[in-house]
DNA sequence: ACCTTCCTCTAACTTTCGTTCTATTGCAGC
DNA sequence: GCTGCAATAGAACGAAAGTTAGAGGAAGGT
C-alpha cells in the first residue's frame, strides 16, 4: 500500500520535478498536482492524500491559508511545508495552520523522501534551522525574562524596566543615576542588540521573534 | 577548523562505537569522552567543547542535569542528546536545560555526522517523532496576539505593527494611510487601554502583566 | 603597568512620539 | 433625518526618545 501524495504548487518546473522524482519510488502515489491554493482547496477535501506537499508563496490564496481551509475538511491528511520561506512568522504560522513538516527547498530530493516516509508514520520532518527556531519559542515560553547573556549586570537592569515601559526619568530614579546614565546604557543595549528602538529591543530579548 | 566533540556516556561499547566512528572524519576531532556526569562537569567547563554529545541514564547525575550545571558555564558548547527515551517529559526536560539537538539511539551514524555538523552552524536535528512533540506543544501554547475586542479592526491592525516595533512612518506606508491617521489611531488605542505609550499598550493587551 | 569592560556623567543635539484641536466622509441604527 | 462611531487627515507643539562626542573612576585580566 503505498501513501498518497498531492503536490501544491506554482512553478511548473519545481511541481514537474517532484512529481516525476517522487513517482519513481513504488513507496509513493502522486494523485494530482495543483498550481493554485483555490484549485487544490476544491479537490483535496475529496482526495483526502495521506500527503500534501505544499509551497506557500502561491498567486492568489497562499499555502498557509490553503491549509487552513483544508485541514478542517481532512484531518487526517499531513501537510509538508517546502518552500524558501525561513522567517520565523511564516514557520509558526504554518505549523500553527495545521503543517506537521516544513522543509526548505534547499532539501536534497533523497532527503524529502525520507522525510515524507517520516511524516507518514507521524514524524515532524523539519529543516534543523527550523527546529532550532521552535526549540527557541519553547525555551522562551518557559521562562520569564531571563538576563540577556551578551548584557551586562546594569544594563540588564535597565532592559527589564525598559520592557515595563518606564520614563527615562523612572529608570533613572529607581536606579539612583542620573538621565544621561540610562541613555548611555539604553544606547549599548540597542547596539548590543542590534535594534533601533525600545520595542525591538524587548521583542529581541524576550521571546517574539 | 574541524569541531570539537566530548561524549558522555557511560556504555563502554556505544562511547568507543561512537568515538571512533566520528574520529573517521576529519571534521571532528573527539577532545574527551566521560563515563559518567559527574566526571563530564569536572572537564568540561574548561574543556569547552564546540558540542557534547550526551547521553541521558547515566549511573548518578543524569545526562539532564549535567547539562544544566555546564551549560552556564560553557554557554557556547551545544549539546546534543543521544539517547533511547523518547517520553514526552524527558525531551522538554534536556530542551529546557539547553540542549539543541535531539536524537534518538536508532539514528544511524551517518545521519548523526549530518546532524552534528547541522547543531554546530546553528540547527536543532531531531528525530522526526520528536519534531512531532515539540510541534504539538507549540501549536497548544503558541496564541498569536490575538485582537483586543475593546479595540476596533483598524485600531487592532495599528497596534499589530506598534508591538513590532515599526515607526508611525512605517505603520502609515503599510497601511497606506497618513501618519496623522496612525497617531489617531495609536492616540484611540491609549485611550482605550488606559495606558501612555508604546510599550504599556503592547503589554496591557498581549501577556505580560 | 597596561588594556579592556563596565558604570557613571555632561552637554548638545535630531528624531520620533504623543497630545490637542479641528474637520470630512461613510455607514449603521433608531 | 439625526446620532454615533470608525476611519481618515492636517497642523502645531511639547515631551520623550535616541544619537553623538567626550571623559573619568573602578575592577579584572595579561
Amino acid at each position: 500500500m503505498s501513501i498518497t501524495i498531492a503536490i501544491v504548487e506554482d512553478l511548473d518546473e519545481v511541481r514537474d520535478g517532484l512529481k516525476n522524482f517522487i513517482s519513481l519510488s513504488s513507496d509513493f502515489k502522486i494523485l494530482d498536482t495543483f498550481k493554485t491554493a483555490e484549485e487544490a482547496i476544491g479537490s483535496l477535501p475529496e482526495l483526502k492524500p495521506d500527503i500534501v506537499i505544499m509551497d506557500i508563496s502561491l498567486p492568489g490564496i497562499n499555502g498557509i491559508e490553503c491549509i487552513r481551509q483544508v485541514k478542517p475538511k481532512s484531518p487526517k491528511t499531513q501537510f509538508m511545508m517546502f518552500t524558501v520561506y525561513e522567517n520565523d512568522e511564516k514557520v509558526f504560522e504554518a505549523l500553527k495552520a495545521g503543517a506537521s513538516g516544513y522543509l526548505l527547498k534547499n532539501t536534497g530530493l533523497v532527503q524529502l523522501i525520507e522525510s515524507l516516509k517520516e511524516l507518514y508514520i507521524g514524524g515532524s520532518p523539519m529543516s534543523a534551522n527550523i527546529a532550532r527556531k521552535l526549540v527557541n519559542v519553547f525555551r522562551n515560553t518557559e521562562k520569564e525574562n531571563e538576563p540577556v547573556e551578551s548584557l551586562s549586570q546594569r544594563e540588564n537592569e535597565v532592559l527589564q524596566l525598559l520592557a515595563k515601559g518606564l520614563l527615562y526619568k523612572e529608570i533613572a530614579d529607581q536606579l539612583r543615576i542620573s538621565i544621561a546614565t540610562v541613555r548611555q546604557h539604553i544606547h549599548h543595549i540597542y547596539e548590543k542588540l542590534h535594534v533601533q528602538n525600545r520595542t525591538e529591543a524587548i521583542n529581541k530579548a524576550f521571546g517574539k521573534n
